[in-house]
DNA sequence: TCTTTATTTGGCGATTTCGCCAAATATTTT
DNA sequence: AAAATATTTGGCGAAATCGCCAAATAAAGA
């Protein structure tokens, strides 16, 4: 009875599904845009000013973002904004912090 | 005055420390470890049976989460066992699902 | 229509991540 | 000490990610 859990099939699939969210969320810029998007709606100009990489690069991200299921994206004249699609995404910085703030005690224990 | 927001210093820095953590978490093998380590305590040789990878495969996800503040060790006999760290990690998954639903839904309004 | 502004897409070299194998290390047993 | 079991580390080729440039596409204005 009672197999033990594997890595297979359902299991699997799910994980990968989580993982390409997670994916889309693991990139510094795009953690500002997602910051910066829960602030409001913002078009590609003005992420691409405040992150001051290439236009292209940060169309990349934005593309990436929307793939993942994360934002909306929605032109109006010769701009096109984005919008946070799951706002749920914020809860997760708390708790990176919570991760963050053991790292650094981690650090200073190993210093002293 | 009210100058804009940009991507430079603290705010970089805080983005890339974010980072580090999400992509410790972008992995389908490692999300499946943080997810049976919600279970309870593992060791090397028991994950690494579920997953089916090689052993060195696992025990270098190991390390990686580990480094990145998000499970701790504790070596008991010839046996090392991981458990989470940080147990809000978990909170993650229901926003992840969340997105995943609309993904879906997404997919399900292209085909109609 | 021609020009300007905003955005996306294709492509390429550079860097990072991934997973396996082989070898090293740690612990228990004989 | 030698053997067996568990885990980690070094290294390497394969694959994925990254960011820029150049070119294509979209919409507004002259």
């Amino acid at each position: 009875m009672s197999e033990q859990r594997n890595f297979e099939g359902e299991t699997k699939a799910n994980m990968e599904a989580r993982a390409r969210v997670m994916k889309a969320l693991a990139h510094p810029s795009r953690l500002f845009i997602v910051d910066e998007l829960s602030r409001g709606e913002r078009c590609v100009c003005e992420l691409t000013e405040m992150i001051g990489a290439d236009v292209s690069t940060v169309s990349k991200h934005l593309a990436l973002l929307k793939q993942a299921g994360i934002v909306l994206d929605e032109r109006r004249g010769q701009q096109v904004f984005y919008r946070l699609r799951v706002p749920c995404i914020l809860n997760f910085f708390g708790c990176v912090e919570a991760v963050l703030e053991e790292v650094g005690r981690r650090t200073l224990e190993a210093a002293s």
